[in-house]
RNA sequence: UGCCUGAUAGUAUAAUGGUAGUACGACUGUUUUUGGUGCAGUUUGUCUUGGUUCGAAUCCAGGUCGGGCAACCA
């Protein structure tokens, strides 16, 4: 309780609001608009709204915000339950703009009716070229000064479906000289005879966001309304609606959205990715979408800890996505369980083994002291990695080369005595003697190697397939780059690997398991995999300081 | 060039007139049967110019730079 942490600005506010007495709970809402499928963006408005009202005590809405028909589907609105769930949230309530759509009808009538809001017969041109510049006035057009009761014989006709769509808007009459371009007479209804996701057919008129959101906020008693920066012109209008309305007064409060490194958050080029098969589906494990990175092995806990370091506050950003691949190996470390895979297998055999083969065992994950071990059997001829092989050794390496010692995992220490080379000249077998006294755990050989080795039993191996996956962008920061963002699409952001061996405790391992493949990285199987063949996503690679000492 | 926003190490974020701190990154060293993990340490910062004040990242004024706003999208 002393170490407290520092509360963020929203954070603040709502402490402040509560210490004043001004709520006896707050409520907030996470609104999306069903889409397209929710991404690590929304995560942190996610674990903003939820996390607010959790330690604050209140609870949060789930509002779909669907007045536009026909861009929404019902798939969107299951993924994003799912999503939000998988996170570790619950909703108070499910909620929908859509079942606003009769009060949000009476509170267009309420407006007309206090000469705040008229039928508008412009194309959406005109309308465009009336409403001025940001520099300069718009003007009026002559339906502004219709009646009130032609203002609500149109709009009632409007809504019987009399018009064709376009032909006429509803309009708040406020400001056209106004300095803030979202005061000058804001659209509030729109014409739309397409089918709805929920309501179907029964309207053909379809409310605005800024007609619909902050009185569905305030239907539903929302006291703390977050959104993104974007949205700070509009809260004019959103406080407006609600003075004219008379309703619950919900407030807005504005943070800068989520950029990351090497991504792209935007909804719509998302879509495009998918759509024109730059990624499999909105699940591919290299999209920056929650199914994707649930597909790809994030788990929640460390999609949590991301969204609280990030913090929140007004000013734009970009985040490194080696802080979100930072959460993951610290969740992951503490809860994978080991197991040797090798990727790019070269033949080992042990000359001097004459055992045949034995058991051995491993453990499960030395951060875990109640882990277990695993048993993983030993033969005379084992794959190892290709990379754990050097002809010619450098000084620095701690593999295995000619008259090199090594520790294999969990086995023994082994010294290499020769190789074979195959047509290509490409290293195929490495031979090599044990010591039998060097067994691991109970190694009295006094031998001391600075190398140690994951291997399989050939023999024992089975056959796996390996999702590499790299960033889905070649530059840090696509939306700012110049030109089109597909230009910068990473095309190796993908290697399947088809010629990994892995032990054979992977067989009998949960398709939930979460893996450290040893000196690999951390990897969860794909939803393809099938116990006849098994397919793996890395989630992320170890850090390998090995890696960079080679570039330097 | 109208209005609205914002500016603290490479990237984020804290300090709410009183010692500029934390995390990630980078770099050292150390431990290690994963070149992983752990541990110890180093590194780099208040956009600018004035003002108020005993004292300014914080308050005031001017400037500079970034972002947003003129969808029948949200």
């Amino acid at each position: 309780m002393s170490e407290e942490k520092s509360l963020n600005f929203i954070e603040e506010i709502v402490a402040q609001d509560l210490a004043a007495g001004k709520y006896d709970a707050i409520l907030t809402r996470f609104p999306p608009e069903p889409n397209g499928y929710l991404h690590i963006g929304h995560a942190k408005s996610i674990c903003l709204n939820f996390g607010l009202a959790k330690h604050f005590g209140g609870g949060t809405n789930l509002r779909f915000d669907d007045t536009n028909p026909t861009t929404e589907e019902t798939e969107y609105v299951e993924s994003i339950k799912a999503d939000v769930k998988w996170l570790g949230f619950d909703w108070v309530k499910e909620c929908y703009a859509s079942d606003y759509f009769d009060t949000l009808y009476g509170f267009a009538i309420q407006l007309i009716e206090k000469g705040l809001a008229y039928v508008d017969d412009s194309s959406p041109e005109e309308i465009a070229l009336q409403k001025g510049t940001p520099t300069v006035a718009g003007t009026g057009n002559a339906y502004r000064n219709r009646s009130i009761e032609e203002n609500k014989t149109l709009f009632e006709a409007m809504k019987a479906g009399a018009f064709e769509d376009g032909a006429k808007v509803l309009r708040a009459k406020i400001d056209l000289g106004n300095p803030n371009m979202h005061l000058r007479d804001p659209l509030l209804y729109r014409i739309k005879k397409a089918h709805h996701h929920r309501t179907g057919d029964k309207w053909c008129i379809y409310p605005m966001y800024d007609f619909a959101h902050g009185q569905s906020d305030s239907i539903e008693n929302i006291t703390h309304s977050i959104c993104t920066l974007e949205f700070i012109p509009h809260r004019a209008l959103y406080d407006w609606g609600i003075e004219q309305l008379g309703i619950f007064p919900s407030k807005q409060y504005e943070f800068a959205r989520l950029n990351m490194t090497y991504t792209i958050m935007s909804k719509r080029k998302l879509l495009q990715l998918v759509q024109e098969n730059h990624v499999e589906s909105w699940d591919d494990p290299r999209m920056p979408t929650i199914s994707g990175m649930r597909r790809r092995g994030y788990t929640p806990e460390s999609i949590r800890d991301f969204c609280e370091r990030i913090g929140i506050a007004k000013r734009e950003n970009i985040i490194d996505f080696s802080l979100l691949e930072f959460c993951v190996r610290e969740h992951l470390n503490k809860i994978a369980q080991r197991r040797m895979v090798v990727t790019d297998p070269i033949q080992l055999i042990i000359s001097n083994y004459e055992l045949g083969e034995e058991i051995l065992h491993s453990e499960n994950n030395p951060e875990d002291p109640d882990g277990g071990v695993r048993a993983v059997p030993f033969s005379k001829e084992l794959w190892i990695e290709r990379d754990d092989f050097m002809e010619l050794p450098t000084k620095k390496y701690f593999r295995l080369g000619p008259d090199l010692m090594v520790r294999l995992k969990s086995a023994y220490i082994i010294k290499c005595d020769s190789f074979d080379k195959d047509e290509h000249g490409n290293i195929k077998t490495v031979y090599a003697s044990y010591f039998p006294e060097s067994k691991s755990g109970s190694d009295t050989s006094g031998i001391h190697v600075k190398g140690t080795l994951h291997w399989v039993s050939a023999k024992h191996a089975v056959p796996v397939t390996l999702n590499e996956y790299d960033r889905l962008f070649k530059v840090e920061d696509v939306a700012g780059a110049e030109g089109d963002f597909k230009d910068y699409i990473n095309p190796n952001s993908l290697t399947k690997v088809t010629t990994a061996w892995g032990e054979p405790a992977l067989l009998e391992d949960s398709k939930e398991a979460r893996f450290q493949f040893l000196r690999k990285g951390y990897f969860y199987q794909d939803t393809t995999s099938t116990q006849t063949a098994l397919v793996f996503n890395r989630t992320v690679t170890l850090k390998d300081t090995w890696a960079k000492e080679q570039k330097k």
